[in-house]
DNA sequence: TTCCATT
């Protein structure tokens, strides 16, 4: 066991090894920025899918091959955002299936039509199957909405349904003259969204000049056609997707978190089990590439871990920076950002969607340092060297459970099997103040059923959570992240 | 040969 117990450079190599976008680097090379230093911001270093990407289901496999070996084969057609084996989910046995995401609907497409029932994988004796997953096809995720004011416009609608998932689609419903009819079609990216959505506004407000409350539904169906042809109408008004955009002029910094992010989950996805030690110090050496990288850091990096204070870091895009994150993460300024305000001013710019938000929690670079120092403190004893690099660790112990409002609870899928709630935690700290984490865990085996909740206090570190780690790839899973249903989701209206 | 789980 202690063979897993990687070290720091090793674990490093485990994150290069796993990553598929560049996202690993190792710490001797933070100089020259593990050639990643060509595409700052570029945000294909964040793997991203097309919205109207197909999930396809992979049939016929070979229960010997698993992700590794089956992403050559598909990787013909196209980069792969997400590929799972389907496994038994006590025996781990694999199932000879599997669901296979395309970044882009075409790969799809094209994937299915070379392979699809085209050949028959050795030991197999039907040909494989390559078509899109049931589950693309069913589940409603289209929302009327009725009582809408008649001044209202597309815009505004999102502005109202944005907090519950992706739009895809949003229409108004005119008449020929183009007025209004106060109503409008919601398509959100997936069935959980629009219940969500569903829940949170049906009935919940009555618009000025609308004879009743808020509806907020499944889109009938049958009407479908109907709908289509509106859209088409109100087509060509080529609306820009506020959520396109998650994070303005803080690009940059979320995909610091990103890679933050990625050593730390990558080097207990990898270990086996989770070493904090070499956790902790990966996210720090990923930090302080990542934010070099982004041109964030105009500080010169240096390859050894000097005790200097590091200079002043500029940004054009984020005035200020606690400069503790910049150079060794070890030593240097407590986390009182100076540069708050600025910050804040940015991140308001068309982020927040709750405006009035509390500078502190508003701050993700703030809350990425505070992250590190909780991460810190969870592990005093054992590794007493760092903990003293942070003479005052916040008390940050995890409270008991407790849920936020409504909008500021997340549900977490797809976590390692070695993530506990400090873990998850740690995972989140950088989007706000978490004020609850919990990893379910079987009563029987002990074992993490990979999944969890965490609770923000406000619904715009919620939303920026999920913006940052929805789709977060470990491996070749991607971690799911949204709201967490509300406990009477499940009602049909 | 169809994942998926909501304190």
């Amino acid at each position: 066991m202690y063979i897993k117990m990687a070290t720091l450079a090793n674990g490093q190599a485990d994150n290069a090894s796993l990553s598929t976008s560049g996202l690993g680097s190792s710490p001797g090379s933070a100089g020259h920025m593990n050639g990643l230093s060509h595409s700052p911001g570029n945000p294909s270093t964040i793997p991203m899918k097309d919205h109207d990407a197909i999930k396809l289901f992979i049939g016929q496999i070979p229960r010997n091959l698993d992700e590794k070996d089956l992403k050559p084969l598909f990787e013909e057609f196209g980069k792969i955002y997400e590929l799972t084996v389907l496994k038994d989910r006590f025996t781990g046995m694999h199932k000879g299936c599997a669901f296979l995401t395309y970044c882009e609907r075409e790969s799809a497409l094209k994937a299915q039509s070379a392979l699809h029932e085209q050949k028959t994988l050795p030991g197999m004796n039907r040909p494989i199957q390559v078509k899109p997953a049931d589950s693309e096809s069913r589940g409603d995720r289209k929302l009327f909405v009725g009582m809408l004011n008649k001044q209202q416009s597309e815009d505004d609608v999102r502005r109202l349904f944005e907090a519950f998932g992706n739009i895809e689609e949003c229409t108004i419903l005119r008449g020929p003259d183009g007025n209004s009819k106060g109503c409008a079609f919601v398509k959100y990216s997936s069935h959980a969204e629009a219940q969500a959505a569903i829940n949170a506004l049906h009935g919940s407000q009555t618009m000025p000049g609308a004879s009743s409350s808020l509806v907020v539904k499944f889109a009938d169906t049958d009407k479908e056609r109907t709908m289509r042809r509106m859209q088409q109408m109100a087509g060509q008004m080529g609306m820009f997707n506020p959520m396109a955009i998650p994070f303005g002029a803080y690009g940059a910094y979320a995909q610091a978190l990103m890679q933050q992010q990625a050593a730390l989950m990558a080097s207990v996805a990898q270990g086996g089990y989770l070493n904090p030690m070499a956790a902790f110090a990966a996210a720090q050496m990923q930090q302080m590439a990542a934010l070099n990288m982004n041109g964030l850091a105009a500080a010169p990096m240096t390859p050894t871990s000097g005790g200097s204070t590091p200079p002043g870091i500029t940004a054009p895009a984020v005035p200020s920076i606690p400069s503790p994150i910049g150079v060794n993460g070890f030593t240097g300024l407590p986390p009182q950002a100076n540069g708050q305000p600025a910050a804040e001013a940015v991140f308001a710019n068309g982020i927040h969607p709750y405006p009035a938000q509390s500078p502190t929690a508003a701050d993700p670079l703030q809350q990425a340092y505070a992250g590190v120092q909780q991460y810190a403190a969870a592990y005093p004893a054992a590794y007493g060297q760092i903990s003293q690099a942070f003479p005052q660790p916040p008390p940050m112990i995890p409270q008991q459970q407790r849920e936020g409002p409504e909008g500021c609870n997340l549900f977490i899928y797809h976590l390692p099997q070695e993530f506990g709630d400090a873990e998850l935690m740690q995972m989140f700290l950088p989007f706000g103040n978490v004020i609850s984490s919990k990893v379910f865990v079987d009563r029987a085996t002990n074992q993490s059923k990979c999944f969890g909740f965490v609770s923000f206090d406000n619904p715009a570190s919620a939303q920026t959570a999920i913006q940052a780690m929805n789709g977060f790839q470990i491996g070749m899973k991607r971690l799911k992240v949204q709201l967490k249903r509300p406990k009477d989701a499940n009602r049909p209206y």
